[in-house]
DNA sequence: GTCCAGGGCCGTT
DNA sequence: AACGGCCATGGA
């Protein structure tokens, strides 16, 4: 049986329901007046190749030091942000990576967000993607969970249930985002697109952590009627 | 002790 | 273009 990412979606959110997904923390961009969208960019590349959790206690390192705003994380010692960032592992090249944002950041939008972000998609994507460290889904990742941009973020879960999944293109990143947005892209409004790539990733996420684990969990998988994979351990 | 987590870079085929 | 080694911590 074929799925689309339309049904894919459907399918997961009857499953799973409403998902919270990349929050932050309200209460502390209030007291500092620090920008929240700074604290997705941050988590978005201590992210790589880690555990949330061990992100979470990253960024609460940074908060309870006063530390995570653009211009302070711009001037910081690269020691202490090493010092800061260990939890996530790769300490040494995700200190560099986040500084080099920050100060980036700073020196040509004066830390302001707003006016990073108030552009043209592609034009923020391909300068996200010149910077060291930013590959395509931490760019996208920001762009979409920072920046309320719509683009849909491909990560290694979203490849492995492709390539389980009876879905007929090869499983490189722009493919398969070209292959989510075209089809969410026309079967619901530009009003609901956001809202949609937003959700659907994180279905993905949970469902991949849930169920389509690197060894397989299909017995009470909501995606087992449609997956090869589940077919092949039933033979 | 082994596996793996909300990747990306760089060098080799 | 695609692949492999590398970066490194912490929880299961």
């Amino acid at each position: 049986m074929k799925i689309t990412p339309k049904s894919l979606y459907q399918i997961l959110f009857k499953h799973f329901g409403k998902l919270n997904w990349w929050p932050t923390d309200y209460d502390y961009h209030k007291k500092t007046g620090s920008d929240p969208r700074f604290e997705v960019i941050v988590g978005a590349i201590l992210t790589q190749n880690a555990a949330w959790l061990n992100v979470e206690k990253a960024l609460e390192n940074l908060k309870s030091k006063t530390l995570l705003d653009i211009k302070t994380i711009s001037k910081i010692d690269i020691k202490l942000l090493q010092k800061m960032v260990k939890p996530t592992g790769f300490f040494n090249q995700k200190a560099k990576r986040v500084k080099n944002l920050a100060e980036y950041l700073e020196s040509n939008y004066t830390g302001n967000l707003d006016s990073f972000f108030k552009r043209n998609l592609k034009e923020i994507r391909e300068e996200l993607l010149m910077l060291n460290g930013i590959g395509p889904e931490t760019a996208d990742s920001i762009l979409l969970y920072a920046g309320n941009q719509p683009i849909f973020v491909v990560d290694a879960y979203t490849k492995r249930i492709c390539k389980r999944l009876p879905i007929d293109i090869n499983p490189t990143y722009d493919e398969i985002q070209n292959f989510f947005q075209d089809d969410l892209s026309k079967k619901y409004k530009k009003n609901e697109i956001l809202k949609i790539y937003n959700e659907l990733h994180a279905l993905i996420v949970i469902h991949a952590k849930t169920y389509c684990k690197s060894k397989p969990n299909c017995i009470k998988c909501p995606l087992k009627v449609y997956c090869k994979h589940a077919k092949e351990l039933t033979q």
